[in-house]
DNA sequence: ATCCTTATTGCAAATTTTTGCAATAAGGAT
DNA sequence: ATCCTTATTGCAAAAATTTGCAATAAGGAT
């Protein structure tokens, strides 16, 4: 649990709790090559923690993105996905193939930065899902 | 039904049937001045259409935004709604009190521009939820 | 006006996601 | 090491969403 190490004392100073199954949970995100779903994510954790639920897994996603650990990602269908929060990025999906591709938030940092002009909000860097016609299926 | 007119043809060019349901449910969205959740789709189409089904609700509101005259959007919850998809434009909600501004399409035409160049994707215009605070909660 | 093909609907049942509430267990204090 | 407070969990039940399949009805052809 070494790479959870630096989370425990944040959590903590918010008034959160560290739980293992929040342990568990984030360590499969953190070991995910790509987003989950809340099943995939349920089935994994049960391997480890027999005795947890899928409202569990539920809420601890939807904690996790709350401290900003994790983020909730829309696919086409509009099924919900988690990735881990660590390097800012949107995702660019083919509504034909499915064919998905990562586009880095930095690349959307001067429109971010025009907005908060704009609007007076103060933006968060939340995943945004583009679709499109991929170079293949156009 | 005046102002449907038009998208009957189009339909059934496409092959596809222009039914009662799918007339009144459009019909909704159309005099929406918000976005609706299928729930609220439901309720109010059931008053002209007796024996409507949830099922058919969302059927329908998928199979108008597959056509195009319909979007789905994500609020903060993950919750679905659709909209009419007349004037193009994307959402930017407050994370703390829920207030929502609307962000016109040509603000993020010069990104979407970019985008198409960097990726070889032909983007389509579907709408973006973003999060930030907005000036009174910061 | 009737017939035919097949896209769409409704129904029932499965799945996914949310919610209320009592039982459990983190973690600070003694 | 034990006690206390209350954040979190599990459970059961509700609500939301999806899926398979047979019955219905759009709309083109006769």
């Amino acid at each position: 649990m070494s790479c959870e190490a630096n989370l425990t004392q944040e959590l903590r100073e918010l008034g959160y709790r560290v739980t293992p199954q929040r342990r568990v949970i984030l360590h499969i995100l953190r070991h995910a090559n790509n987003h989950l779903t809340p099943s995939e994510v349920f089935a994994q954790a049960q391997e480890s923690l027999p005795g947890l639920t899928e409202t569990t897994v539920y809420r601890t996603l939807e904690f996790l993105s709350q401290v900003g650990q994790a983020r909730a990602a829309f696919g086409s269908n509009g099924k919900r996905a988690y990735e881990i929060s660590d390097h800012d990025h949107h995702h660019l999906i083919c509504s034909q193939c499915g064919h998905e591709i990562e586009i880095p938030h930095v690349q959307l940092a001067g429109l971010y930065a025009d907005l908060e002009i704009n609007t007076q909000f103060k933006l968060a860097q939340n995943h945004l899902t583009l679709f499109g016609l991929c170079p293949t299926c156009q």
